[in-house]
DNA sequence: CCAGCGCGC
DNA sequence: TAGTGCGCGCTGG
C-alpha cells in the first residue's frame, strides 16, 4: 500500500491560490451598462467614491483611484462617471456567482484527476474574504495532478522570488496552472477579470495577488520571504490593523522609545525577541494568541489554514450612515428603508437556503460618542416565517411592520430615542442572524418537495387572515450622483393585535416571542423527522432550486 | 447566548 | 484617519 494517501501524507507544503477581481464594484457596474466600458466610472456611496474603473485610476493627469471623496474626485476628473453603490445587492449576487463558478470549475477538475487515478475526487476548500476575494487551497488538487503526470514542468505568469525546495516548486507550477486556466473560465464565464496569487501559505499568496494588475497573475517563491517583508509596513500584512498598529504607537511613545513603527522590521526590533517578546506585545495589546500571530507574520510564518465558507452568510444587515439623524420621523423613515431590503434579502435567502432567521439586532451611533456604536439583539417577530419559510410575497409588507416596531421598541427602551426627545443620530442599522438549522427544511423525502408542505400550510393560515398594502420603492439612480431621495408611506397604521398562530401545525402561539419562535422550530423539526422516517432517510438531497429568483415585490433595478 | 471590539473588503 | 456598507471571528460577561 502506498503512504501517500490524503490523511498519512508527511508534511508538505499547501499550494493556496489568492483571487482578486478587479475593481470588483466597476466592474460588476459596468458589465451591466456596456457603454461605459471605456469612461472614467467610480462607484458611489453617499459622499465617497468606494472604487473607480481603471480608465479613471491610470488616467495621465487626474486619476482617481480607490476611496476618494467625490468632491475631490470630480474636480481632478469632472467627466466622471457616478453610479451609486449604497444597495451592494448586484456585487454580492456577481460574487456568488463567481464563487458559485470557482466550485464548479474545482469539482469537475478534481472529478477528472480522480477518474485517471482511481481515487476520490481532491476536495478544494474555498474561503471568501468581502465579496471579491476567494482563497482556495488546491494542495490535493495539485498533487493528484503530479501523480497523474502530464502536467507541464512550467509557471504561468509572474514568478516573484526563490526557492529550492524542488516539491514546493513543482507544487506551485501546478497551481499556477491551475489558477490561470480557471481565471480564463471565469473570465469567459463571468465576464469579470481578476487577479491571482499563487504560494504555501495565505498571507503570501494574499501579498502576491497585488505584485501585478490588472488580470494577471504573480507566484511568490518563499525562501526569501522574511526579508523581503522586512520592508513593508505591517499594516501591509493581512491582520495587522489600525487598532494593533496604534496601541504599538502609543506604546512606543509612552516609554520614550524612538520614532513611529514604519516597516515589520521596526515591529521585529522591539518584539522580535522570543517568548518575552510575544508577553511584552500581548500586554500591549491585551492579547497573547494576538500577539503570537502577528510576529509570526512579520517572520513570514503563516499555518492558518483556508476554512470553505460555504455558500450561505451567517449574518445579513442593511445600514444607513447618516450624516445627521433628530427627529422621530427621519428615524422611522430611515428605518423602514433599511427593514424593507433585509426583508427582501431574507426573503431571496429563505429560498435559496431554506432557512430563516431567529435575532433581529439593531444598531445605532449617536455623533459625538466616538466609538463605533452599540447594538441590541431581540427574538425576530414571527411575521417572518411566511416570507422566508412560505415565500409569501403579500407577508411582507406585515413583516416590515412589524419588524419596525420592534425596532423603534428597542431605540426607545434602550437608547432613549422618541418623540420629545432630542438626539442625533449618525447610523441606523438592522441584521438578520442566528439563523434556524436548515435541517428542518432539507428534509425532502423520496414524494414531495417538503417546503411545498409548509407553503400550503401557511398559505391557509395567512388567507383568513385580512390583507393588507403598501407600497416600497427602491432608489433608483440611473447615472450620475444621486442625492438620495427615498420615498416611503410614513402613514403609522396601527396593525390590530392579531392573533399569532404557528404556520406548520396553525395551533394558537401564546407567550413571547421567544417562546413562539421555539415553537415553530420544534415544529418544523418533528415535520420533518416524521417524513424522514417514513421516506426513508435521505442525505443531502436539494441543491439546487433550478429556478432564477423573480421579485414581484421590489422593483429590480435594471439601468441602462 | 449577547455586546463589544477588531479585523477584512 | 474615516469616510460607506457590509460581513467575519474572538473575547468577556
Ligand atoms: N473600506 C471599504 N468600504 C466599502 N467598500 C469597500 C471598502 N474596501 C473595499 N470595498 C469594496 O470592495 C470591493 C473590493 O475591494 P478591493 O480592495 O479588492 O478593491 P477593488 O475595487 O476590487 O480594486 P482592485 O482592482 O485594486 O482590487 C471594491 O470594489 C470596493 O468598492
Ligand atoms: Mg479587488
Ligand atoms: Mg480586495
Amino acid at each position: 500500500m502506498s503512504i501517500r494517501r490524503k490523511r498519512q501524507r508527511p508534511v508538505t507544503s499547501r499550494a493556496i491560490i489568492a483571487f482578486d477581481l478587479d475593481c470588483f464594484y466597476a466592474s460588476v457596474a459596468i458589465r451591466a451598462r456596456p457603454h461605459l466600458k471605456d469612461k472614467p466610472v467610480v462607484i458611489v456611496q453617499k459622499h465617497l467614491c468606494v472604487t473607480s474603473n481603471y480608465v479613471a485610476r491610470s488616467r495621465a493627469k487626474g486619476a482617481v483611484q480607490k476611496m476618494t471623496p467625490v468632491s475631490h474626485a470630480l474636480q481632478k476628473c469632472p467627466e466622471l462617471v457616478c453610479i451609486d453603490g449604497s444597495d451592494l445587492t448586484p456585487f454580492r449576487e456577481a460574487s456568488l456567482e463567481v464563487v458559485t463558478a470557482i466550485r464548479a470549475w474545482l469539482a469537475d477538475r478534481a472529478r477528472e484527476a480522480a477518474a485517471m487515478s482511481n481515487t476520490k475526487p481532491p476536495f478544494c476548500a474555498c474561503q471568501r474574504l468581502g465579496f471579491d476575494e476567494v482563497f482556495i487551497d488546491v494542495t490535493e488538487l495539485a498533487l493528484s495532478e503530479i501523480e497523474n503526470g502530464g502536467a507541464p514542468f512550467l509557471f504561468r505568469g509572474h514568478v516573484f522570488g526563490r526557492t529550492d525546495d524542488d516539491e514546493l516548486r513543482r507544487l506551485l507550477m501546478v497551481a499556477s496552472q491551475l489558477s490561470h486556466q480557471l481565471r480564463e473560465y471565469l473570465i469567459a464565464k463571468t465576464q469579470l477579470t481578476l487577479c491571482a496569487g499563487i504560494s504555501h501559505s495565505k498571507q503570501l499568496a494574499k501579498l502576491a495577488v497585488n505584485m501585478n494588475k490588472p488580470n494577471d497573475q504573480t507566484v511568490f517563491l518563499p525562501d526569501q520571504s522574511a526579508e523581503y517583508l522586512k520592508t513593508l509596513s505591517p499594516r501591509a500584512l493581512q491582520g495587522f490593523g489600525h487598532g494593533t498598529h496604534d496601541k504599538i504607537i502609543t506604546w512606543t511613545k509612552h516609554n520614550g522609545k524612538h520614532e513611529g513603527i514604519e516597516t515589520v522590521a521596526d515591529v521585529l526590533q522591539l518584539f522580535g525577541d522570543g517568548q518575552d517578546g510575544i508577553r511584552r506585545l500581548g500586554t500591549i495589546l491585551g492579547n497573547e494568541q494576538h500577539a503570537l500571530h502577528i510576529l509570526n507574520l512579520c517572520r513570514g510564518v503563516d499555518h492558518t489554514e483556508v476554512l470553505d465558507s460555504g455558500d450561505a452568510p451567517k449574518s445579513i444587515s442593511a445600514e444607513d450612515s447618516c450624516r445627521s439623524c433628530t427627529t422621530m420621523e427621519d428615524v422611522s423613515r430611515r428605518l423602514v428603508v433599511q427593514i424593507t431590503r433585509l426583508v427582501s434579502r431574507l426573503r431571496s435567502d429563505g429560498q435559496l437556503f431554506s432557512r430563516r432567521p431567529r435575532a433581529l439586532s439593531v444598531s445605532y451611533r449617536f455623533r459625538g460618542d466616538g466609538f463605533v456604536g452599540t447594538s441590541r439583539s431581540v427574538p425576530m417577530p414571527t411575521e417572518i416565517v411566511s416570507v422566508c419559510c412560505s415565500q409569501q410575497n403579500k407577508a411582507i409588507p406585515k413583516a416590515i411592520e412589524s419588524i419596525k416596531k420592534t425596532a423603534l421598541s428597542v431605540l426607545k427602551e434602550h437608547a432613549g430615542v422618541q418623540e420629545g426627545r432630542t438626539f442625533d443620530l449618525t447610523l441606523l442599522a438592522v441584521g438578520a442572524s442566528n439563523f434556524s438549522d436548515s435541517d428542518s427544511f432539507k428534509g425532502n423525502g423520496l414524494t414531495t418537495d417538503i417546503s411545498e408542505f409548509f407553503i400550503g400550510k401557511a398559505k391557509r393560515i395567512d388567507s383568513g387572515k385580512k390583507k393588507s398594502s403598501g407600497t416600497l420603492h427602491h432608489s433608483q439612480t440611473p447615472t450620475g450622483v444621486s442625492n438620495h431621495v427615498q420615498r416611503t408611506d410614513s402613514k403609522e397604521r396601527s396593525t390590530p393585535e392579531a392573533e399569532v398562530r404557528c404556520p406548520i401545525c396553525n395551533s394558537k402561539l401564546s407567550g413571547d416571542n421567544l417562546m413562539q419562535n421555539n415553537h415553530i422550530d420544534k415544529c418544523l423539526k418533528s415535520s420533518c423527522t416524521k417524513r424522514d422516517k417514513s421516506a426513508g432517510s435521505v442525505k443531502r438531497a436539494r441543491k439546487s432550486l433550478g429556478t432564477r429568483t423573480l421579485d414581484s415585490y421590489f422593483s429590480k433595478r435594471l439601468q441602462r
